[in-house]
DNA sequence: ACTAATTAGTTGACATGTCAACCAATTGGA
DNA sequence: TCCAATTGGTTGACATGTCAACTAATTAGT
Protein backbone atom coordinates (compact mmCIF):
# COMPACT_ATOMS: atom_id res chain seq x y z
CA UNK A 1 0.00 0.00 0.00
CA UNK A 2 2.32 2.57 1.17
CA UNK A 3 6.11 2.23 -0.22
CA UNK A 4 8.35 3.91 2.04
CA UNK A 5 10.95 4.72 -0.79
CA UNK A 6 13.53 2.75 1.67
CA UNK A 7 14.48 -1.36 2.09
CA UNK A 8 11.26 -1.57 -0.02
CA UNK A 9 9.30 -2.06 2.72
CA UNK A 10 5.67 -1.49 2.85
CA UNK A 11 3.18 -0.94 6.04
CA UNK A 12 0.33 -3.59 6.41
CA UNK A 13 1.90 -6.87 5.03
CA UNK A 14 1.59 -8.55 8.27
CA UNK A 15 5.76 -8.98 8.35
CA UNK A 16 5.77 -7.36 11.83
CA UNK A 17 9.45 -8.78 12.30
CA UNK A 18 10.44 -6.56 9.09
CA UNK A 19 8.31 -3.73 9.92
CA UNK A 20 9.21 -3.12 13.22
CA UNK A 21 13.22 -4.05 12.39
CA UNK A 22 13.54 -1.75 9.64
CA UNK A 23 11.27 0.91 10.87
CA UNK A 24 13.12 1.33 13.93
CA UNK A 25 16.06 1.65 11.52
CA UNK A 26 14.75 4.48 9.74
CA UNK A 27 12.75 6.62 12.33
CA UNK A 28 16.04 6.48 14.31
CA UNK A 29 18.20 7.75 11.40
CA UNK A 30 15.89 10.63 11.00
CA UNK A 31 15.71 11.42 14.56
CA UNK A 32 19.82 11.62 14.59
CA UNK A 33 20.18 13.25 12.22
CA UNK A 34 17.74 16.23 13.16
CA UNK A 35 19.66 16.16 16.79
CA UNK A 36 22.53 16.48 15.02
CA UNK A 37 21.93 19.22 12.73
CA UNK A 38 20.46 21.06 15.92
CA UNK A 39 23.90 20.29 18.20
CA UNK A 40 26.09 21.53 15.47
CA UNK A 41 25.33 25.28 15.89
CA UNK A 42 26.89 24.76 19.64
CA UNK A 43 29.71 22.55 18.22
CA UNK A 44 28.30 19.83 20.02
CA UNK A 45 27.37 16.41 18.45
CA UNK A 46 24.82 13.44 19.87
CA UNK A 47 27.99 11.66 21.61
CA UNK A 48 29.24 14.61 23.29
CA UNK A 49 25.86 16.20 24.62
CA UNK A 50 25.52 12.40 26.23
CA UNK A 51 28.55 12.60 27.97
CA UNK A 52 27.66 16.34 29.24
CA UNK A 53 24.77 15.55 30.46
CA UNK A 54 25.86 12.21 31.72
CA UNK A 55 28.48 13.81 33.90
CA UNK A 56 26.69 16.70 35.10
CA UNK A 57 23.43 15.30 36.12
CA UNK A 58 23.87 12.32 37.18
CA UNK A 59 27.78 12.74 38.31
CA UNK A 60 27.57 15.69 39.79
CA UNK A 61 30.86 17.66 42.22
CA UNK A 62 32.01 14.37 42.33
CA UNK A 63 32.28 13.57 39.03
CA UNK A 64 31.90 10.44 37.47
CA UNK A 65 34.92 7.40 36.20
CA UNK A 66 35.14 7.26 32.44
CA UNK A 67 34.19 3.13 32.88
CA UNK A 68 31.18 4.28 34.51
CA UNK A 69 29.84 6.84 31.59
CA UNK A 70 30.90 4.29 29.57
CA UNK A 71 29.03 2.29 31.26
CA UNK A 72 25.67 4.30 31.12
CA UNK A 73 26.08 5.00 27.77
CA UNK A 74 26.80 2.32 26.22
CA UNK A 75 29.82 3.16 24.59
CA UNK A 76 33.38 1.14 24.59
CA UNK A 77 35.96 2.36 26.73
CA UNK A 78 38.32 3.00 24.08
CA UNK A 79 35.61 5.06 22.31
CA UNK A 80 35.46 7.20 25.53
CA UNK A 81 39.05 7.51 25.77
CA UNK A 82 38.97 9.34 22.74
CA UNK A 83 35.48 11.24 22.96
CA UNK A 84 37.04 12.73 26.00
CA UNK A 85 40.49 12.89 24.73
CA UNK A 86 38.46 15.45 22.59
CA UNK A 87 35.96 17.14 25.08
CA UNK A 88 39.02 17.85 27.51
CA UNK A 89 40.78 19.46 24.71
CA UNK A 90 37.67 21.72 24.32
CA UNK A 91 37.80 22.66 27.66
CA UNK A 92 34.44 20.88 28.19
CA UNK A 93 35.53 18.55 31.11
CA UNK A 94 38.13 17.67 33.28
CA UNK A 95 40.39 15.02 34.29
CA UNK A 96 42.02 13.83 37.64
CA UNK A 97 43.17 10.89 39.51
CA UNK A 98 40.84 9.45 41.91
CA UNK A 99 42.52 9.29 45.57
CA UNK A 100 43.84 6.13 46.55
CA UNK A 101 43.29 4.32 42.92
CA UNK A 102 45.58 5.43 40.86
CA UNK A 103 44.03 3.60 37.29
CA UNK A 104 40.94 5.10 38.05
CA UNK A 105 40.24 8.96 35.89
CA UNK A 106 37.07 11.16 37.66
CA UNK A 107 35.59 13.08 35.00
CA UNK A 108 33.83 16.67 35.92
CA UNK A 109 32.23 18.91 33.70
CA UNK A 110 34.03 22.24 33.66
CA UNK A 111 32.40 26.08 33.80
CA UNK A 112 32.48 26.09 29.91
CA UNK A 113 31.07 22.97 29.73
CA UNK A 114 28.28 23.76 32.13
CA UNK A 115 27.60 27.00 30.31
CA UNK A 116 27.76 24.93 26.92
CA UNK A 117 24.95 22.32 28.26
CA UNK A 118 23.10 25.14 29.92
CA UNK A 119 22.76 26.40 26.36
CA UNK A 120 22.14 24.13 24.50
CA UNK A 121 19.96 22.15 26.51
CA UNK A 122 16.45 24.03 25.84
CA UNK A 123 16.72 23.58 22.52
CA UNK A 124 17.70 19.70 22.96
CA UNK A 125 14.61 19.08 24.99
CA UNK A 126 12.89 20.98 22.27
CA UNK A 127 13.94 19.43 19.32
CA UNK A 128 13.01 16.02 21.33
CA UNK A 129 9.57 17.40 21.86
CA UNK A 130 9.10 17.99 18.02
CA UNK A 131 10.33 15.00 16.83
CA UNK A 132 8.06 13.13 18.99
CA UNK A 133 5.07 15.67 18.36
CA UNK A 134 4.57 13.81 15.32
CA UNK A 135 2.85 11.30 16.81
CA UNK A 136 -0.21 12.33 19.01
CA UNK A 137 -0.12 11.89 22.56
CA UNK A 138 -2.00 8.28 23.11
CA UNK A 139 0.62 6.74 20.67
CA UNK A 140 3.93 8.58 22.14
CA UNK A 141 2.51 6.84 25.20
CA UNK A 142 2.38 3.69 23.79
CA UNK A 143 5.16 3.85 21.55
CA UNK A 144 7.75 4.95 24.29
CA UNK A 145 6.23 2.24 26.90
CA UNK A 146 6.59 -0.49 24.24
CA UNK A 147 10.72 0.61 23.60
CA UNK A 148 11.56 0.62 27.20
CA UNK A 149 9.90 -2.66 27.62
CA UNK A 150 11.65 -3.96 24.27
CA UNK A 151 14.59 -2.83 25.70
CA UNK A 152 14.23 -4.69 28.88
CA UNK A 153 13.29 -7.76 27.20
CA UNK A 154 16.41 -8.37 24.93
CA UNK A 155 18.46 -8.02 28.23
CA UNK B 1 10.45 2.54 39.79
CA UNK B 2 12.39 0.41 36.93
CA UNK B 3 15.85 2.38 36.57
CA UNK B 4 17.25 1.31 33.20
CA UNK B 5 21.35 2.27 34.06
CA UNK B 6 21.36 4.39 30.80
CA UNK B 7 20.87 7.65 30.65
CA UNK B 8 19.19 8.01 33.90
CA UNK B 9 15.74 7.25 32.37
CA UNK B 10 13.16 5.49 34.43
CA UNK B 11 9.91 4.03 32.71
CA UNK B 12 6.45 4.94 33.34
CA UNK B 13 6.75 8.60 34.92
CA UNK B 14 4.96 10.43 31.97
CA UNK B 15 7.70 11.74 30.06
CA UNK B 16 7.35 10.54 26.96
CA UNK B 17 9.45 12.55 24.86
CA UNK B 18 12.29 11.49 26.85
CA UNK B 19 11.42 7.64 26.90
CA UNK B 20 10.83 7.54 23.35
CA UNK B 21 13.70 9.54 22.22
CA UNK B 22 16.21 7.15 24.58
CA UNK B 23 14.10 4.15 24.19
CA UNK B 24 14.65 4.37 20.44
CA UNK B 25 18.34 4.63 20.99
CA UNK B 26 18.58 2.07 23.43
CA UNK B 27 16.55 -0.62 21.28
CA UNK B 28 18.40 0.79 18.46
CA UNK B 29 21.70 0.11 19.12
CA UNK B 30 21.56 -3.12 21.22
CA UNK B 31 19.62 -4.88 17.94
CA UNK B 32 22.18 -2.81 15.78
CA UNK B 33 24.94 -4.28 17.60
CA UNK B 34 23.38 -8.08 17.27
CA UNK B 35 23.12 -8.29 14.21
CA UNK B 36 26.65 -6.78 13.44
CA UNK B 37 27.86 -9.69 15.26
CA UNK B 38 25.56 -12.40 13.52
CA UNK B 39 27.06 -10.99 10.02
CA UNK B 40 30.70 -11.18 11.05
CA UNK B 41 30.52 -14.35 10.64
CA UNK B 42 30.31 -14.17 6.67
CA UNK B 43 33.19 -11.18 6.97
CA UNK B 44 29.54 -9.00 6.26
CA UNK B 45 28.11 -5.98 8.31
CA UNK B 46 24.86 -4.30 8.34
CA UNK B 47 25.70 -1.84 5.90
CA UNK B 48 27.27 -3.87 3.21
CA UNK B 49 24.25 -6.40 3.80
CA UNK B 50 21.41 -3.30 3.04
CA UNK B 51 23.49 -2.78 0.21
CA UNK B 52 23.90 -6.25 -1.32
CA UNK B 53 20.10 -7.31 -0.34
CA UNK B 54 18.69 -3.86 -2.38
CA UNK B 55 20.87 -4.11 -5.22
CA UNK B 56 19.71 -7.80 -5.73
CA UNK B 57 15.75 -7.54 -4.66
CA UNK B 58 15.33 -4.31 -6.17
CA UNK B 59 17.63 -3.86 -8.72
CA UNK B 60 17.53 -7.60 -9.94
CA UNK B 61 19.00 -7.26 -13.54
CA UNK B 62 19.61 -4.05 -14.78
CA UNK B 63 21.58 -3.13 -11.50
CA UNK B 64 21.09 0.12 -9.83
CA UNK B 65 23.14 3.01 -9.65
CA UNK B 66 24.90 4.55 -6.78
CA UNK B 67 22.92 7.34 -6.17
CA UNK B 68 19.48 5.29 -6.58
CA UNK B 69 20.65 2.37 -3.58
CA UNK B 70 22.25 5.77 -1.92
CA UNK B 71 18.57 6.96 -1.92
CA UNK B 72 16.90 3.76 -1.14
CA UNK B 73 18.85 3.55 1.94
CA UNK B 74 19.15 6.82 3.21
CA UNK B 75 23.21 6.85 2.91
CA UNK B 76 25.23 9.78 1.54
CA UNK B 77 26.83 9.56 -1.95
CA UNK B 78 30.26 9.89 -0.55
CA UNK B 79 29.83 7.32 1.99
CA UNK B 80 28.25 4.77 -1.16
CA UNK B 81 30.96 5.21 -3.39
CA UNK B 82 33.33 4.22 -0.28
CA UNK B 83 31.08 1.27 0.61
CA UNK B 84 31.05 -0.02 -2.60
CA UNK B 85 34.74 0.65 -3.17
CA UNK B 86 35.56 -2.26 -0.83
CA UNK B 87 32.80 -4.36 -1.71
CA UNK B 88 33.88 -3.88 -5.11
CA UNK B 89 37.81 -5.27 -3.68
CA UNK B 90 35.89 -7.75 -2.15
CA UNK B 91 34.32 -8.86 -5.63
CA UNK B 92 31.35 -9.30 -4.46
CA UNK B 93 29.17 -6.07 -6.55
CA UNK B 94 30.70 -5.26 -10.26
CA UNK B 95 30.35 -1.44 -11.28
CA UNK B 96 29.80 -0.79 -14.92
CA UNK B 97 28.93 2.87 -17.08
CA UNK B 98 25.84 3.08 -18.06
CA UNK B 99 25.20 3.18 -21.92
CA UNK B 100 23.70 6.74 -22.73
CA UNK B 101 24.90 8.49 -19.47
CA UNK B 102 28.79 8.37 -18.75
CA UNK B 103 28.20 9.80 -15.63
CA UNK B 104 26.40 7.11 -13.91
CA UNK B 105 27.52 3.51 -12.95
CA UNK B 106 25.67 0.60 -12.43
CA UNK B 107 26.06 -1.61 -10.18
CA UNK B 108 25.51 -4.94 -9.78
CA UNK B 109 25.61 -8.45 -7.22
CA UNK B 110 28.53 -10.67 -8.42
CA UNK B 111 27.57 -14.10 -8.02
CA UNK B 112 30.12 -14.34 -5.46
CA UNK B 113 28.18 -11.29 -4.02
CA UNK B 114 25.17 -13.56 -4.86
CA UNK B 115 26.67 -16.58 -3.11
CA UNK B 116 27.25 -14.58 0.63
CA UNK B 117 24.11 -13.18 0.14
CA UNK B 118 21.84 -16.51 0.27
CA UNK B 119 24.15 -17.76 3.02
CA UNK B 120 23.42 -15.04 5.07
CA UNK B 121 19.61 -14.79 4.41
CA UNK B 122 18.25 -16.98 6.61
CA UNK B 123 20.24 -16.42 9.30
CA UNK B 124 19.51 -12.59 8.70
CA UNK B 125 15.79 -12.94 9.19
CA UNK B 126 16.32 -15.33 11.89
CA UNK B 127 18.05 -12.84 13.84
CA UNK B 128 15.38 -10.13 12.89
CA UNK B 129 13.09 -12.20 14.22
CA UNK B 130 14.41 -13.36 17.29
CA UNK B 131 15.21 -10.00 18.30
CA UNK B 132 11.67 -8.55 17.95
CA UNK B 133 10.15 -12.07 19.13
CA UNK B 134 11.14 -10.36 22.26
CA UNK B 135 7.51 -9.16 22.64
CA UNK B 136 4.04 -10.52 22.34
CA UNK B 137 2.60 -10.78 18.53
CA UNK B 138 0.26 -7.65 19.67
CA UNK B 139 2.74 -5.92 21.06
CA UNK B 140 5.30 -6.39 17.74
CA UNK B 141 2.38 -5.40 15.47
CA UNK B 142 1.25 -2.23 17.38
CA UNK B 143 5.00 -0.82 17.46
CA UNK B 144 5.82 -1.64 13.89
CA UNK B 145 3.23 -0.04 12.58
CA UNK B 146 3.85 3.18 15.61
CA UNK B 147 7.06 3.04 13.92
CA UNK B 148 6.31 3.17 10.38
CA UNK B 149 3.78 6.37 10.64
CA UNK B 150 6.33 8.03 12.69
CA UNK B 151 8.72 7.34 9.78
CA UNK B 152 6.78 9.08 7.52
CA UNK B 153 5.49 11.37 9.58
CA UNK B 154 8.52 12.92 9.65
CA UNK B 155 9.03 13.47 6.34
C1' DA C 1 54.10 -12.24 50.91
C1' DC C 2 53.89 -13.31 46.14
C1' DT C 3 51.81 -14.52 42.17
C1' DA C 4 47.66 -14.58 39.34
C1' DA C 5 43.58 -12.54 37.91
C1' DT C 6 40.97 -8.55 37.29
C1' DT C 7 40.14 -3.76 36.35
C1' DA C 8 40.90 1.11 34.18
C1' DG C 9 42.46 3.27 30.57
C1' DT C 10 45.08 3.83 26.07
C1' DT C 11 46.47 2.87 21.37
C1' DG C 12 46.32 0.99 16.51
C1' DA C 13 43.71 -0.65 12.86
C1' DC C 14 39.51 -0.56 10.95
C1' DA C 15 34.16 0.38 9.54
C1' DT C 16 30.67 3.65 8.66
C1' DG C 17 28.83 8.00 8.53
C1' DT C 18 28.88 13.27 7.57
C1' DC C 19 30.06 17.68 4.78
C1' DA C 20 32.41 20.60 1.51
C1' DA C 21 34.96 20.99 -2.54
C1' DC C 22 35.74 19.23 -6.74
C1' DC C 23 35.50 17.04 -11.86
C1' DA C 24 33.05 15.45 -15.70
C1' DA C 25 28.93 14.72 -18.18
C1' DT C 26 24.36 16.07 -19.30
C1' DT C 27 20.44 19.21 -19.78
C1' DG C 28 18.08 23.57 -20.45
C1' DG C 29 17.64 28.32 -21.86
C1' DA C 30 18.47 32.64 -24.18
C1' DT D 1 24.66 27.21 -30.37
C1' DC D 2 26.88 27.98 -26.35
C1' DC D 3 26.90 29.05 -21.58
C1' DA D 4 24.85 28.00 -17.06
C1' DA D 5 22.81 24.96 -14.03
C1' DT D 6 22.17 20.37 -12.59
C1' DT D 7 23.47 15.67 -11.79
C1' DG D 8 26.56 11.52 -10.64
C1' DG D 9 30.47 10.29 -8.55
C1' DT D 10 34.99 10.97 -6.01
C1' DT D 11 38.15 12.76 -2.55
C1' DG D 12 39.85 14.94 1.86
C1' DA D 13 39.03 15.97 6.45
C1' DC D 14 36.61 14.70 10.21
C1' DA D 15 33.30 12.24 13.97
C1' DT D 16 31.94 8.12 16.19
C1' DG D 17 31.93 3.45 16.82
C1' DT D 18 34.10 -1.44 17.15
C1' DC D 19 37.85 -4.99 18.60
C1' DA D 20 42.32 -6.69 20.01
C1' DA D 21 46.50 -5.92 22.21
C1' DC D 22 48.76 -3.46 25.49
C1' DT D 23 50.35 -1.03 30.29
C1' DA D 24 49.70 -0.08 34.93
C1' DA D 25 47.38 -0.57 39.25
C1' DT D 26 44.62 -3.15 42.37
C1' DT D 27 42.63 -7.33 44.46
C1' DA D 28 42.38 -12.28 45.56
C1' DG D 29 44.11 -16.74 46.60
C1' DT D 30 47.45 -19.86 48.40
Amino acid sequence: MDDLQAFGIEAGKGKYHEEAFYGLLLVYTVIFDRMSRYLDRFGLTPAKMNVLMVIKHQGGEQGLSQREIGRRLMVTPSNMTRLLDKLEREKLIERSGRLGDKRVKVVRVSSKGSQALDQAWPGYMQTMKSVTDTLSLPEQKTVSALLLKWFRALN
